[in-house]
RNA sequence: GGUCUCGUGGCCGAGUGGCUAGGCGGCGGUCUGCAAAACCGUAUACAGCGGUUCGAAUCCGCUCGAGACCUCCA
């Protein structure tokens, strides 16, 4: 594969040349949604971050299988006041099956995720189909001596294991410290040393999701299942694994050393970590009770939010950060994008509508002035293009990208108004890298248009048409009177030089 | 408290030892019966104080400020 993509390795601290193990083959993992709760702006970004990922790898021709699970078992709730996992908490508040709040929740969360037109990945495994997997790799790791049995729980030795390995290597720490700056919690007398972290963990009565094994009626503990599943679907050692910064310890940390004992391999050639999103500067996050779901950006139903924001101003808004950096909600912000995602795609249809005067036969009216060939400019696209691959191939910066398709806009708008020319080789070229980064690389879809029936199109061009009419007799007070009255109704007319445009108001709904 | 990260113009956000990031907003303009929309142009920045350097927003130190993580707990 030629292409000079280096990535950021969590493991490393630097950018590295991106070499998979199996070219053509990359295999991806990435920690996917606990479906215990609706999705919020938070999950957007890690499926965002990936989803690009997975589509440049692909878009370089690689042949990836992207994994990304869903936790349906064993996640607890840290900040009830009583730990207790969180399925079987929300199950018993509702007064339902388990599985039938993650069978609701997985449905909420891949239905938004369509929404953000995020690629449903490779495999999505669930937690609870893997119990003999995860039973098995803990019998693995008994035999390799790393961890023992207590009142049927089982718990990995972490002192043990950083005798041979280096616990924390990821994300950072040293053993020393994580002991001596241990918290004091409840139930951890079973452990040999605070620093373990449990394999499995005996149900007690009360608890609902439970699953037999060779120690307990229990479930087993929280980063194994990603250990196990991973090694399931992608080998013992894989090309990337990803997953949002919260999780970098112990969750990851944890998985390196399980995998690690359990395959007798490092697991992950390349660790990859989005940043968080925050809101008034600190992370936005279900438990902090700051959280606001993609259902309510979407409907604009939340005290935080001046107007609804649609899927791909939500996508356009995380992608114009680079995914390592922090991302500040707020309206204005969110404006913002909405804007500017409207110019783009408003400069990529004009750009599309050239490729019509190009391929067609006749010549296009004197609305499409343009291509003069000239030799001016001859490297400019070119130079775009560069750009673009440059900035992707720079650890992912989409907002690098973006800003270079925004110098394309500006092209376009210049050709458009006859202060600058293309040739129609650029104008391919430019055609081509706006269809590529735009459409499949980005995957910015263009939401303004087909949503109306074909009836109201029809009777707004009629009702256009007739304001015209008025106007072309200086009719003012009809022709008001038509712009008025529509406007009350939500819809916006715009008069340009070539005639009216209509458009719905959707975009400038207040609450 | 420990470990780590960050501090860029009104807002969001790239980048980086010398070369315009970009978007939104503002301002000016084009268009327009008016308005809106659209388009064009444009100003404002690198938390503070020292140091290294021919040159630092970019490297180093300190100060101030902000943030993340610090474990299974039932």
């Amino acid at each position: 594969m030629e292409h000079n993509l280096t990535i950021y390795n969590t493991l490393t601290r630097k950018k590295e040349l991106f070499k998979p193990l199996n070219e053509p083959f990359v295999g991806m993992y990435v920690c996917g949604p606990t479906v215990y709760g609706d999705p919020h702006l938070g999950h957007a970004r890690p499926a965002i971050t990936f989803d690009l990922v997975f589509r440049y790898l692909k878009h370089l021709g690689y042949n990836v299988r992207y994994v990304r699970n869903i936790t349906d078992v064993g996640h607890l709730e840290l900040d009830l006041d009583e730990g207790e996992d969180k399925i079987a908490k929300k199950a018993r508040l509702e007064e339902v099956e388990p599985m039938e709040v993650v069978q609701f929740y997985s449905d909420r969360y891949h239905h938004f995720m369509a929404l953000l037109n995020v690629l449903q990945p490779s495999i999505e495994p669930r937690a609870s189909g893997h119990i003999i997997e995860q039973i098995g790799m803990i019998q693995k790791i008994l035999n390799a001596g790393f961890a023992y049995v207590q009142n049927g729980s089982v718990y990995f030795d972490v002192v043990k294991y950083s005798q041979s390995h280096n616990y924390g290597k990821l994300s950072g720490r040293k053993l020393e410290d994580l002991i001596a700056n241990t918290r004091e919690l409840e139930g951890q007398e079973e452990k040999r040393n605070p620093a373990d972290f449990a394999l499995w963990k005996k149900a007690q009565p009360e608890h609902i999701m439970r699953w037999p094994s060779p120690w307990s009626d229990g479930f087993p503990g929280w980063h194994l299942e990603c250990s196990a599943m991973g090694t399931k679907y992608l080998g013992d050692t894989f090309d990337i694994h990803g997953g949002g910064m919260d999780l970098l310890f112990p969750h990851h940390e944890c998985e390196i050393a399980q995998s690690r004992i359990a395959n007798g391999k490092e697991a992950v050639k390349y660790w990859l970590h989005n940043n968080m999103i925050t809101i008034n500067g600190q992370k936005m996050g279900k438990s902090l009770g700051n959280a606001v779901m993609l259902e309510e950006f979407f409907s604009g139903n939340h005290p935080l939010l001046e107007k609804a924001y649609s899927p791909m101003t939500i996508r356009f808004f995380i992608l114009q950060a680079h995914y390592r950096s922090t991302l500040d909600f707020s309206n204005e912000a969110l404006q913002g994008a909405e804007k500017g995602l409207k110019r783009l795609m408003a400069g990529m249809e004009t750009l599309k509508s050239w490729q019509l005067a190009v391929g067609s036969t006749q010549q296009k009216d004197t609305t499409a002035p343009l291509h003069h060939c000239t030799t001016a400019h001859g490297s400019r696209i070119q130079d775009l293009i560069s750009s673009c691959y440059a900035a992707m191939n720079d650890d992912f910066n989409s907002p690098v990208v973006i800003a270079n398709l925004f110098e394309g806009v500006r092209i376009i708008n210049a050709v458009t108004e006859g202060k600058e020319s293309l040739t129609s080789d650029e104008v391919i070229q430019l055609q081509h890298l706006f269809q590529t980064v735009v459409t499949e690389i980005l995957a910015l879809q263009d939401e303004s248009s087909g949503e109306q029936s074909e009836t109201v199109d029809r009777l707004m061009e009629l009702i256009i048409g007739l304001r015209q009419d008025a106007r072309a007799k200086k009719d003012w007070n009809a022709s008001d009177r038509i712009r008025d009255e529509l406007e009350k109704l939500g819809i916006v007319i715009k008069d340009t030089k070539n005639g009216a445009t209509w458009e719905t108001k959707q975009s400038q709904i207040t609450r």
